[in-house]
RNA sequence: GGUGAUGUAGCUCAGUCGGUUAGAGCAUCGGAUUCAUAAUCCGGGGGUCGGUGGUUCAAGUCCACUCAUCACCA
């Protein structure tokens, strides 16, 4: 019987780069749909970036460009990434699109229908200098337990502990610096706590085979004991500006309420379904629809469990769409076994291990070696990862057609032997041909791990069959012609199978091994028979090439993060945005902690000046209060800076910075000033002061690039 | 702090319902082989199954405590 299947992987986030800890589930997801696919099933694998939120909307401030071009250029790049793994999405779309925004006007006005919308006024930090509502990352100040400095809003990473973004103290914004406000504001929430929600919720994540037991335990922990109500309502509404789909007003009116991008990012998988179905002319109903037949399973982070297997199908069933069929939780990844880490150049981004010249079905190949369709976080050895694909791919399993491949171009012009084999192919090759459906039933559990090591097993037994057949001695005796074709034309034959249970794992080496074999792309039916009599292969090309330990070496170097900074590098890495609390990113923290360390490194070297020549300098950060440009001035803007002295007190300075920014770009923004310069008097008035930017040392080719503290640094700190 | 998961050979991992002497791959050592990009084959060494205590005729497996790591506490 033919399966409708839809599946999903988790939106990637449109403000960073895709690294290998995203891989791990793309690359799930992907085998599985190919899989699916090869079984004959009608498969179909959507995704999408996630393009909302107050981070993106930073961020594009940030680099002076709007959420718009953001989001189109992560797009391209995520593309591209995805592409250079195999990763074969039928629809890659935006949840920055009318399809989402029509569903997630539709669930919201379906739940509100069904009471489940509740208006409610809340009181939360407000920056007064930014005039927006903080998100609890972006509310920086000393933990309430131990004391620390510039802990975000939501937990300490010093102690652990976790609190409210109001419990910090001396809290200020990390976007302007400035000291947050408490202030009130209605949000829309969804009523979870619904007795309604409480009983589908008891009743769904309990049918069955579900979901993992692992996420089932996770989910009644949640849940809490029946009668218990331990869910909360959700906050679904965020406050202008915001960069997303503004929440319709009842009469039509604007509210100025955005939904929040969690509300919205699932509702991409429907918008990029959605998309699909009006570009092929599938039903969409068939798919999503109350009664739907189809089978939906998304594939996630562990870290979204919450969101996957309690909001959405909430959501869904309330809305009156069919909830999810199952929910696949993978767990993170870790190399050489720690976080990811950017000084130790673990931190591996898609696009850098392309670059480097590896692979991606070397990655692919080991990731699948290691899922098993739990939780259970998986590590990649950077060593174990060399030998276990040298040893598999190529020495097992490449190895076996190389083996075979010679005897049949030199000796019989190409051609297998002119007889069926499969018989005496059975006796000498047992379970060969049988083992497809055991190993297709690992691939559709998701334990790959499982299921190449099955297939490693049957590799190991087709080498063991060659040493014991010796096709080099059948080839000196002419007498043995008919053997030595026989025993090679098996080889062929066990290569075929092979190919076609390692396929959903190694797309493009199947694709090239079933040119060499000549034969039309393999599915998972044709383990059924075996290749015709007399049938003609093609001259033998190399299928892979080892992994050199060197290349792996190289790879971690280039993504080594600098400790000594070079000119051009050090406005643009410093203060990266900081992700939502809700973002994918599982390395969110390690970035972060890393961040702390690498700052603490320093480097030296040089004719040497005291310590007591520097501070000399009073270097002082700055907030650019205005900017303007200056009649008569080639070079110069004119900057009023805040150096957070007090109401009306700033500083007049002129900046030879024309030449790379525009002012109304500058406006805002924190910057280092020498603070006790000595006055001087210009053409254009007074300059009370320097601000500090790098540049080449003659000042042309590469441009300008003005100094910025990290994200928390306030007005009137001292640089030291 | 609470909850959950994990901990088995140098590395990566299997281990079903408690049941013989705890397994595999890689690495390592010895041997064989030369078709294959030094790949392959045969053999050896290597484990107090995180620790302690308990239940049992019998514990890697069940129970309690404990240590370490990770995650969640929305």
């Amino acid at each position: 019987m033919t399966r409708k299947i839809l599946v999903t992987s988790a939106l990637p986030y449109a403000n960073g780069a895709i690294h290998l800890g995203h891989l791990v589930e793309y690359i799930q997801t992907d085998i599985w749909s190919r899989f699916q696919k090869m079984r004959g099933h009608e498969c179909w694998y959507v995704c999408a970036d996630d393009t909302h939120g107050t981070p993106i909307m930073l961020r594009a401030e940030k680099e002076g460009i709007t959420p718009e071009a953001l989001i189109e250029r992560v797009h391209a790049e995520h593309s591209r990434d995805f592409a250079g793994f195999h990763v074969a999405f039928d629809n890659y779309y935006t949840t920055h699109s009318d399809e989402t925004r029509h569903y997630s006007e539709d669930i919201f006005a379906k739940l509100k229908t069904a009471g489940l919308i509740e208006v409610r006024s809340i009181e939360q930090y407000y920056d007064p200098v930014k005039e927006m509502f903080l998100p609890d990352r972006f509310i920086k100040g000393e933990c309430p337990k131990c004391g620390t400095k510039d802990q975000y809003g939501d937990a300490c990473e010093s102690c652990g502990a976790a609190y409210a973004p109001t419990d910090l103290k001396n809290p200020y914004s990390a976007v302007s610096g400035a000291k947050p406000v408490l202030k009130s504001s209605d949000h829309y929430f969804f009523k979870l706590s619904d007795p309604r929600c409480q009983s589908f919720l008891r009743q769904w994540t309990k049918n069955g085979a579900r979901l993992q037991t692992e996420a089932s335990n996770k989910l009644q922990e949640w849940l809490g004991e029946p009668g218990e109500n331990k869910l909360t309502d959700w906050d679904i509404s965020r406050d202008a500006p915001y960069f997303g789909f503004e929440i319709p007003g009842d009469d039509g009116k604007s509210t100025g309420k955005f939904f929040y991008v969690w509300l919205d990012a699932p509702i991409g998988y429907m918008g990029s379904f959605k998309n699909f179905c009006d570009k092929t002319g599938l039903d969409f109903d068939e798919y999503w629809g109350k009664d739907s037949q189809a089978e939906l399973y998304h594939f996630i982070g562990k870290d979204i469990l919450y969101f996957h297997a309690l909001f959405w199908p909430a959501e869904l069933e309330h809305a009156g769409y069919r909830t999810p069929t199952n929910v696949f939780a993978h767990g993170f990844l870790t190399v050489d076994g720690a976080k990811m880490s950017k000084s130790r150049g673990t931190f591996i981004t898609a696009e850098s291990y392309l670059q480097q010249g590896l692979n991606p079905e070397w990655l692919r190949y080991y990731f699948a070696a290691k899922l098993n369709g739990t939780m259970e976080d998986i590590d990649l050895n950077l060593e174990d990862f060399a030998q276990r694909v040298n040893s598999d791919l190529v020495g097992k399993y490449i190895n076996i057609a190389s083996r075979a491949a010679g005897f049949i171009a030199k000796r019989f012009d190409g051609k297998l032997l002119h007889a069926h084999v499969n018989e005496r192919f059975h006796a000498d090759l047992p379970g060969l041909r049988e083992a497809a459906e055991e190993i297709a039933g690992y691939y559709e559990a998701r334990d790959s791990a499982r299921a190449l090591r099955r297939v490693m097993a049957l590799a190991d037994q087709i080498n063991q069959y060659v040493d014991k057949n010796q096709p080099w001695v059948l080839a000196k005796d002419k007498e043995k012609d008919e053997l030595l074709h026989y025993v090679c034309s098996a080889l062929i034959n066990a290569f075929r199978l092979l190919t076609i249970y390692l396929k959903p794992v190694l797309p493009k080496l199947a694709q090239r091994a079933e040119e060499f074999l000549n034969v039309a792309p393999l599915h998972w039916a044709d383990a059924g028979h075996l290749l015709p009599p007399a049938h003609l292969i093609n001259a033998y090309e190399h299928l892979m090439q080892r992994i050199d330990p060197k290349q792996i070496e190289a790879l971690v170097a280039a993504n080594r993060e600098s400790l000594a900074p070079t000119p051009a590098a050090v406005p643009a890495a410093v203060s990266p945005a900081p992700s939502s609390a809700a973002s994918h990113s599982p390395q969110r923290h390690a970035q972060h902690q890393q961040a702390a360390e690498d700052k603490a490194q320093a480097s030296a070297g040089g004719p040497y000046i005291s310590i007591d020549d520097f501070s000399k300098v009073e270097l002082r950060i700055a907030r650019i209060a205005d900017a303007q440009h200056v009649e008569g001035a080639d070079k110069l803007i004119r900057l009023t800076l805040d150096l957070g002295e007090g109401e009306g007190k700033t500083r007049n300075v002129f900046a030879g910075i024309k030449s790379a920014y525009d002012p109304a770009q500058l406006v805002g923004r924190l910057t280092v000033m020498v603070a006790n310069l000595a006055p001087r008097k210009m053409k254009f008035g007074m300059s009370e002061g320097m601000v500090l930017a790098a540049s080449d040392a003659d000042d042309k080719s590469t441009g300008l690039f003005l100094l910025s503290p990290d994200s928390g640094a306030q007005p009137g700190m001292r640089v030291k």
